[in-house]
DNA sequence: CCATTAACCATACGACGTATGATTTTGTAC
DNA sequence: GTACAAAATCATACGTCGTATGGTTAATGG
């Protein structure tokens, strides 16, 4: 996305303070996503809290789906490279590259299946993003393609993991009663197998967290791409 | 969610043919979404697919949230829980749990987004189509939590595997040339080791695939989880 | 046969994205 | 300064959306 829009040049001074421009719409925007949800962000109220007509808009984004596609580039801006970090292994490395990646998400968890799903907006963003995977993997002495598989699983673990814990409202999960309630109501002997972890789980009270879960996951992943060498 | 709904009772015959029902409802709304994708379907083209005047879906479905969960639930429903597969070892049985699973999802490409986003609509499902995963781990030996540790890292990389490959057009994409000539529009050392890989890969003409990309994913998952053993 | 009631339909409201074209502001050239 | 061109903003309007409200139709149980 070349860069483009308000230069400096002519406008109206409004009643609101500023003057418009691509930079104070999607920030207006982020406003509204992170405090009401993705589904509040309606170019009509975006432009009422910019104290504007909707239509002003279109001279700096060509349409909605450019403001959602942009809010997907402010957010990714802000996932600095790392520093080198040199004295650590690969795998902290990696690990280290996936929570930054998933902190920088967290942000901004309304925006979550934005992010996961405009895999086009984020193209041209994630060159960067990806890097310090890159930069981890490359330690490995794998093969190139090798490395690139590596990345997209972690990246696609990362993916649906912010999904499960975007949609969901706490930060932990009581996983034991839960499913041992849920399990309890089927039709006995249609699901043995989940059945027995659910007892076992509802007995030791087990609180899913999301941290604990997406360390497990990375520990998983770390120690499989391991393996693979 | 209960079964409700039509049970023969009255109504009113209409041209079209055969009387409203939930289930006949949600087999065209998935026509529609199959067909058009999920943004054409709305209530009013979905009651004209029906012959039907919009508001009398409104008797079988309470709104446009549930018609959408419905299509979830469906296309879960038609995940049969496969046979037994004794034969085998927990981790092929894993690995067809998942193929199983990413084949039922790419029934329906554009429904994926919905369904790895309403995690609601899935939950009561996801405990018929979980077993086959739990049903492969429990032959590991690891403690119920790593288990269902397991399980979720399993399923979050096939739900974010999903959202890539959804969004994507074709089956195959070129990942060497692509990545080259955007790594090369890159401010110069800004992401070296990315450079390095997009290099490797742009002289072997790689060529990324899905199905490759699906299976070392889970390559990586398995050898992870059993080095955790 | 009649009351009940589920199913269906007609109309309408407010909100949405945005096309179109007028209006206002402002930097630049004289 | 003053005129001009261009850019930014605004007013109006169209078609579409989800669905609230309330009336109409037809099958059923008494």
């Amino acid at each position: 996305m070349a860069s483009e829009g308000n230069v400096g040049r002519p406008g109206r001074p409004r009643a609101g303070g500023g003057r418009l421009s691509k930079k104070v719409i999607l920030e207006a925007a982020l406003r509204i996503v992170d405090r009401d949800g993705i589904e509040a962000m309606t170019m009509r109220r975006l432009a009422s809290a910019l104290g504007v007509n909707p239509m002003s808009i279109y001279h700096h984004l060509p349409n909605k789906a450019a403001v959602l596609s942009g809010l997907v580039e402010v957010v990714f801006s802000q996932l600095q490279v790392a520093a080198p970090a040199d004295g650590k292994s690969w795998q902290d490395q990696l690990k280290d590259a996936a929570r930054a990646y998933r902190r920088v998400l967290r942000t901004h968890p309304n925006l979550a299946l934005q992010i996961v799903s405009d895999t086009a907006a984020v193209s041209d963003v994630l060159v960067i993003a990806g890097e310090p995977f890159f930069q981890a993997l490359a330690q490995t002495g794998l093969p190139p393609r090798s490395i690139v598989e590596s990345v997209d699983v972690v990246v696609d673990f990362i993916h649906g993991f912010m999904l499960g814990e975007a949609s969901s409202t706490s930060e932990t999960f009581d996983l034991g009663p839960d499913l041992l309630k849920r399990v309890k109501d089927l039709p006995a002997g249609k699901a043995p197998a989940l059945t027995r972890v659910a007892e076992a789980l509802g007995e030791s009270g087990f609180r899913y967290e999301f941290d604990n879960g997406f360390e497990s996951g990375l520990n998983v992943l770390v120690l499989g791409i391991e393996a693979g060498i």
